[in-house]
Order: C-alpha cells, then sequence, then structure tokens
DNA sequence: GTAACCGTTACGGTGCGTAAGAGTAA
DNA sequence: GTTACTCTTACGCACCGTAACGGTTA
C-alpha cells in the first residue's frame, strides 16, 4: 500500500507544495486523493501526484483555480474515446483559448523576469557605488 | 503646471498601474504625489512616476508592499551625504540582503518561466494530437 | 504507549477589483 | 453647464498561512 499510495506529508515534500495548499486545491475540486486511510488520512497515487505537478506547472501563468479547474476538466474530458464529434470540437476551441493564453502570459512571465532582472542588476551596481564611495571615501 | 504634474489617470496609462493600484501604493506610503490641486487631485512630477516605474520593477519578485517601501527608504537614505559611517554600512548590508534575496526570486521566476513555457507547449502538443485524432479519424 | 502524522474548522492577511455617491477640472 | 476626471469609503475576493484541538498510524 505504501507502495501505491503515499500520503500527504510526502507528497508535499515531492512537489514543493504545502500541506495547505494540496488540501485547498482538493477544496476546490483540482485534485482528489484517489483513496483515504479507515482513519481519514489522504491517499494519494502516483497519477494524483503528477496532476498535482501539472496544476504546480500552471500556477505561474497565474490561471485562477477555477480557471486550473476548467482546464483539467477540459483534459480528462478528451482523454475519453467515446466523444461525438461535434462535442469533441467545442472541447478543442475551450483548451485552444487557453493555449492563447498561456502564450500571452508566457510573454508576459518573460517581461517580468527581464525587469525583475534588471532591478537585481540596479541593486548591485548601486551597491557597488556606495561601498566605493566609502572606502575611497568619495 | 501640466507640463510639470501629471494628474493620475495619465501616469496610470504610462506606468500600465491601474488607479486602485497607484493610490493603494500611497496608502501604503510607496510612492506619495509630490502635489494636489486645489480641490484635491493628485498631481505627479516625473520623479513621482519614476517612482512608480521602479515599484513596478519590483513587483515581479513578490516582495511585500512593506519590503518595497523598506527598499525604497533605504535607497532614499543612501541618497543623503550627511550619513555617518556606521548608519551607512548598517544601511549597505540591509540593502545586501535585499540583493541576495532578489537574485533568488530571479533564479525562482526563471524556473517559473520555464514550468510555463513547458506547459504552454505541452498544451500544444495535446492540441495538435487532438486534431489530427479527429481528422484522421483515430 | 509514544512519537510523528494527519484531520477539520476557522480566523487572518495581502493586494488589489469594484461599486457607490459626490466633488472638480476645463 | 456638461463631460470627463477624480475623490473617499467600503465591501468583496483569491489563495493561502497559521493556530487550535483532537484523532490516527506504525
Amino acid at each position: 500500500m505504501s507502495l501505491e499510495h503515499k500520503q500527504i506529508g510526502e507528497v508535499s515534500e515531492r512537489t514543493g507544495l504545502s500541506l495547505r495548499t494540496i488540501r485547498y486545491y482538493e477544496e476546490q475540486g483540482l485534485v482528489t486523493p484517489s483513496a483515504r486511510t479507515h482513519g481519514g488520512f489522504r491517499l494519494y497515487t502516483e497519477a494524483d501526484v503528477a496532476r498535482l505537478f501539472l496544476v504546480r506547472r500552471m500556477k505561474p501563468l497565474d490561471f485562477t483555480l477555477e480557471e486550473v479547474r476548467d482546464i483539467l476538466a477540459v483534459l480528462d474530458t478528451l482523454d475519453q474515446s467515446d466523444l461525438e464529434t461535434s462535442e469533441r470540437d467545442a472541447l478543442i476551441d475551450r483548451l485552444t483559448a487557453y493555449e492563447t493564453i498561456a502564450q500571452e502570459r508566457c510573454s508576459n512571465l518573460r517581461d517580468q523576469l527581464s525587469a525583475a532582472t534588471e532591478f537585481a542588476t540596479s541593486l548591485q551596481r548601486e551597491l557597488r557605488r556606495q561601498r566605493l564611495g566609502v572606502s575611497v571615501n568619495r
């Protein structure tokens, strides 16, 4: 059992998500553990953990948790084989919309990274200036 | 006057910060407009706007607004020429600590960007698969 | 039985969004 | 006198952090 199902603490360490966050994601319907012990402890399969990692990868794109839930639902549904073509097309459209947003957010992230880097190096420069100013006494 | 002082709407457009955000930053003591009209309209100088841009550059590093205020205060104080050496050294230490954090956050941001990019391209792949699956009918 | 985990419940906090209602600028 | 800005006040919300208190597991 401990081969198949892990409890929340280990999952937390592996994913880097806090206990609180993992429980909150469950509360919001994102990732539900596949099982519980008789006493109520959450038990996660590898698939559950993979799903948590997937959510984690989406986080930087700051989707709301509602959007994340929707994306997961679309992906889940697309994995079914018994879908009518019209329904599948609709899902693909929804996913395409999310993909567009994702690309936009990625480019935002790039901008933020460069802004942040710029700030960090400006701090460095300022510090050098200040240290010199003192050691050379002007 | 409109040559020197801009009101909040124009500042908002230029900085990309919302009116609410600019007012909130003031409330938190980050950036205070240099003047007000008789009627109470906020008036910003170029220096004020530059300060807002500076805050904007810090945002991706997700410092709390309290930390941002502190950083700004340190920078402001260091710009004074009449500081005792001991005081200046203390400020430099504080700034150095922030610089270390900034570097860490930058590398976090890089990780997030790559995770996000990874997710975006995985979405792309999934969409290609799905579109093919339909058009080829399996 | 005793650590080390885990459960639920609930309050708190940050960083804004979003009215609402009224005054100001040109 | 209008139209476009702006003001303050205040409530609301997402995403968790952090107890508190008690049960579970090995």
